[in-house]
DNA sequence: TCAACTCACATACGATGCGTATGTCCGATG
DNA sequence: CATCGGACATACGCATCGTATGTGAGTTGA
């Protein structure tokens, strides 16, 4: 351990609080979770915290930056084995609703994030769940298969039906009777686009 | 003024700090209100606000119940204005929309709300806005008009995405220009719901 | 190699804000 | 008219954030 860098140090410090906060948000929130407690948990103190993020949003926006990363990744995976782009497009919202069930997502990127960070849109990371789906979409509306809507709007709308489902999804009762219907209804929704549909 | 009841001089203590909220929140975010300054602009103190609201949260719940209830009072009327239901359910969409646009609506009921209360369909005011589309479907379904979906996860999407939209058009630089797009979509996606299209 | 400097992080402090416990005054009741 | 209850104000304790200052390890240059 006596044979790093000190960019090393730093980055395994940032990553550690980084973990922290990760926890401590999705338990209590980004409001009601302590930064002493949170240090505390990472062995290191608020003055850690502050150096390396500057304040308490700074450290908020890192960990949602890391969440938004992890999850674009996913749906990209996902959406690459379809069949083709349409089912695709189908299978990375039905893939942000399923994503949305973990606390991690749903209470920082999803209730959290916009709260106390403003407009996804905005965010540094650009939200890349949003960017992705843009970006399919135009190719799908340039080979005429989506009708020709605004790329960005009905972006904005898909991703907002599917993490909004999600929302209820995981709020409600029996998330796993209420997951399926959401899915399929997500499906129905997305139907609107098509330019023909059989 | 001598002449009111205990009863009414509460109302009107009650009303009175729900204004002052209202501002407060919509202005600063709920987490940033401060309750002194806010019970002061009220012309009261802190102790108004616990002996009515219990806490800062009860008063928040108060203010979001209040803003739901004309939200879904504008929309019942706007949509009723239709000529059909379908056309109905459109119109109840993108008021939403519009409504979206106030910061009031925005910060309170999408943002702060969801974040410091919970789910909206957990809510005391069981989220009027959720519930009457929710019926509105029930009823297009009934009459053949919208694919046999299940009603509650279409209203669930179907305002998810109208809100959302909303947050995105409101952040955006120009506004006017892009609300018709957003609505427009709104609509398209719609169109997936319906049983067959023309 | 060593002295000076940088910097990552810890500690100490002040300020703010919430919730509660206690006090006060007005109106209702018998 | 005396007593009581309740609406609201005041006073206090506690937690937490951000900053200002301290410190020790690592880096650099002669």
């Amino acid at each position: 351990m006596a044979g790093k860098r000190r960019s090393e140090m730093m980055e395994e410090t940032r990553a550690k609080l980084i973990k922290a906060a990760r926890r401590a948000f999705a338990e209590k929130g980004y409001a009601a979770a302590s930064m002493d407690e949170l240090t505390a948990e990472a062995g290191l103190t608020r003055g850690a915290l502050y150096h390396n993020f500057g304040d308490k949003r700074g450290l908020l926006q890192a960990v949602v930056n890391q969440i938004d990363a992890e999850m674009a990744a996913r749906a990209l995976a996902i959406g690459n084995q379809a069949k083709n782009d349409w089912e695709g497009l189908l299978a990375e919202g039905a893939a942000y609703i399923e994503m949305a069930l973990e606390p991690e997502v749903q209470r920082i990127v999803l209730l959290d994030g916009p709260a106390f960070l403003g407009d996804p849109s905005r965010w540094p990371s650009q939200d890349s769940c949003l960017q992705t789906t843009r970006q399919k979409l135009e190719e799908l509306i340039a080979q005429g298969t989506v009708r020709p809507v605004d790329a960005e709007a009905a972006a904005r709308l898909l991703t907002g039906a599917a993490l909004n489902a999600a929302l209820w999804v995981a709020a409600s009762d029996h998330p796993q009777d209420v997951l399926p219907k959401a899915v399929e209804a997500f499906r129905v929704l997305a139907g609107g686009l098509l330019a023909n549909r059989g």
